[in-house]
DNA sequence: CGGAAGATTGAGAGTTCTCAATGCCTGTGG
DNA sequence: CCACAGGCATTGAGAACTCTCAATCTTCCG
């Protein structure tokens, strides 16, 4: 009964609460998620979780902190494609599609489940739970639809507004963050590279937000300091997130 | 047989040709899959075919033509994120998303088919199938990722010489198209919305690409000059796209 | 304390956009 | 069969946004 107290005290899991928003899972569904989340590995900073061309044996789930997916094009430069939190499935794909086509990396400190591909095949015995992944892996393209229409139709300044909201908005969702602020790992580079823009710009364009008094990003923290007005100026419609 | 000689003469299915790369079939599945063909509309160009918000009755699948996914962004703006050829699905999401989060509109000359969601859920009992559409829609995840390291990544010229490498190589892999040249019934202005660009400087672009020999788009008919010059202009690199 | 990574700022260059005019092609009605 | 309208393509000129290069400052960590 301690043990149960404590599990009660500790917020529930991201994972469980991304995937309860749409699907009612019963014991033996949440059973098989807690044995999903035994294996965890630690990664620190900036590094690779799983590499472009690599056939991984396991799945990887985000459990704490911050990933990104990111692919290198030919001169070089970076994209980052996505930000990973808690509770987002690095390569539930891969099951199907063989090698990444992309790699995932580390921001800042994050912990990192390793699922095998047996577990994986329990779970997709369970409609219930393969309708959720599936689910969270439909909003994930919507995500990366709206990331398209980010990137190739707006400014700079509203770009970075645009993922600030959405970072905030998904946190929420899985039950972190606060109202007004969250932590976030990634450098200036990182947004950068998020937003297909380079850092210097990132840098003039989060002083300007910061003089408009709608939000400030320093020590890894960002600071909404008038959301409405913050959604306002990205034209942030959060419907494709599909929450609840 | 004369029946048999006749289906050998056309050509298979676009579809069919797309899912048996990854999947094996036997012929209950080629029958369900006939059975999704019988439901036909034509779409005349630049007419949608599913817009945001909506939540529609069937699941759509392109026969023939083309067609894109668009999105508004709050000024007024356009984004295309997705261009769909023969053998793609336009919506198959919808069955567990509700909304749709943007829209789809034909290009030029398109015929769909419209099919219900009852015959969905006898597709969605055969393994097999199941496996292929799910290949499909990861498949659809990875160029989208493709799109946004283009879009972010790539200049002008390079990103028109992607996109360009990139239907070459979808229609090729499901049957259509030529070695060298394919119709698309893109305007400029369509290229522009879906590489993040004015459709004015799309025109320059094009005309660089064709004073250096390397592809002409003209009549609707794209015509590549130089297959492998393009693709290292471009940095292309087919992998996302999970051919065999 | 020193070194390295990241943040900040300035100045000038470059790519892409905007505005605007013109040309071309196709379908339609007289 | 021709004139005309409308949509699309093409071109020019100047403006705007973002990048590049480079220096300096700050923070973090061993």
């Amino acid at each position: 009964m301690q043990q149960r107290s404590i599990v009660e005290a500790s917020p529930p899991h991201p994972l469980l609460v991304k995937l309860e928003q749409h699907t009612k899972l019963v014991d033996v569904d949440r059973d098989l998620l807690s044995r999903m989340l035994t294996d965890i590995r630690t990664f620190d900073g900036r590094r690779d979780i799983i590499r472009v061309g690599e056939d991984p044996e396991f799945v990887h789930l985000m459990i704490e902190g911050w990933s990104c997916r990111y692919s290198i094009v030919n001169d070089g430069r970076r994209q980052i494609t996505a930000f990973l939190m808690p509770g987002d499935f690095c390569d539930a794909h891969i099951v199907m599609l063989g090698k990444m086509d992309h790699s995932i990396r580390a921001l800042g400190h994050a912990r990192v489940a390793s699922i095998s591909r047996d577990l994986m095949a329990e779970v997709a015995e369970r409609p219930s739970l393969t309708r959720a992944l599936w689910w969270a892996s439909l909003v994930d393209e919507g995500i990366s639809r709206a990331w398209l229409a980010n990137i190739g139709r707006r400014n700079a300044t509203d770009r970075v507004a645009h993922l600030v909201c959405e970072l905030h908005a998904r946190l929420l969702s899985v039950g972190m963050g606060n109202d007004d602020s969250f932590e976030m790992p990634m450098t200036q580079e990182d947004l950068a590279d998020a937003l297909g823009l380079t850092s210097v710009h990132i840098n003039r364009v989060l002083r300007l937000l910061r003089e408009r008094g709608l939000m400030t990003f320093s020590n890894r923290t960002m600071v909404i300091q008038d959301v409405e007005a913050l959604k306002r100026e990205a034209g942030f419609d959060p419907r494709y997130l599909h929450l609840n």
